[in-house]
DNA sequence: CAACCAACGGAAGCGGATTCCGTTTCCGTT
DNA sequence: AACGGAAACGGAATCCGCTTCCGTTGGTTG
């Protein structure tokens, strides 16, 4: 019991289904109306479900966002303290150009909040643990290795998923 | 004898001034109709004289390149082989920020096109110097070194001058 | 089934870029 | 010096997308 109402449900999942799917074509250049259009409601209503723009896209990279945080405790579990952080870093990119998100979205959207504040705990425990392996340069903070992951993320956005070749260079140079 | 007429040259640079000027305090925020009022001239002649908002940005971030680019020679005709990518890196960061201009009109100004080609030219050398003097790493190609300028551009962006720490940081961890 | 209120739809409002065209200003010519 | 046409000008009008507002609809509950 969401205490919502059943059509509301139903308009949400509509919503961001079009969403998703205008996203997929337009990129962040979506446009409200045209979601609404394609969600079979008005805009009034996708304005009731997400407060903005933003918040639609926001919304449209949370399940990303779940799944980096997932990774990220995989990796955690799995992989030798020498190679965390750099399976981490090739992982996250991989997925984030395989899906098309915005990477700014990750820095930025309040929805990820929460996500972001475990994933720094979790990528500085990656760097400790580097550091300690002596695998990663013992000077790294895990600030420069947000730093890194961000322009990685840029990186991606930038090319727009083409031409891998640059971002995973840039990802094997750092690492 | 420029084929302009006397009042087109005067309000050329009205324009040009008033953009630099709102530039300067709403950043990549400014608005058309402002920058028109700051000058004296209606809106329709700051569209003829910079076909779009772009364009206006674009023609603010030249004289930057120039001095890049000035800068880049300089580098070349005085640093030791070894050193001219790193001082060239840093300076080039350093006037980033200082300057205020938006990093990606760097890669994307179309005005910014025979800049960016000599630059890349010079960056090349650059890359080629550092190696043969053995302070880079033989694997580095003049692709990667513009990728990391690029990101070091981006960084800078994102924190709006502010932060110097971070993309400081960042651009010592590549060197 | 009636009454209430959550949800809806989409027209209207708004802000900012861009266009359009009637008016004004320059400048080479006579 | 004054004429005529090309070059520039100004700014109202248009366009476009986000966001708000409010009258209507139709689930839900007693």
């Amino acid at each position: 019991m969401t205490g919502l109402r059943a059509d509301a449900v139903r308009n949400r999942k509509r919503v961001l289904e079009a969403a998703r799917a205008t996203h997929a074509q337009r990129g962040t250049a979506l446009c409200m109306h045209e979601v609404a259009r394609q969600a079979g409601v008005g805009v009034g209503t996708v304005y009731r479900h997400f407060s903005s723009r933003q918040a639609l896209i926001d919304a449209i990279a949370h399940p990303f966002f779940e799944r980096g945080l997932a990774n990220a405790n995989a990796v955690a579990r799995t992989e030798p303290e020498g190679e965390r952080f750099t399976r981490f870093v090739r992982g996250f990119a991989e997925e984030l150009a395989s899906h098309g998100v915005p990477g700014h979205c990750m820095w930025d959207a309040p929805a990820a909040r929460p996500v972001r504040t475990e994933l720094r705990g979790l990528v500085a425990g990656f760097v400790e643990s580097g550091r300690c392996a002596g695998t990663l340069r013992p000077d790294l903070t895990a600030e420069d290795a947000f730093a890194l992951l961000w322009t990685v993320a840029m990186l991606i956005d930038a090319t727009d998923g083409q031409n891998p070749e640059i971002w995973r260079r840039h990802v094997e140079l750092q690492l």
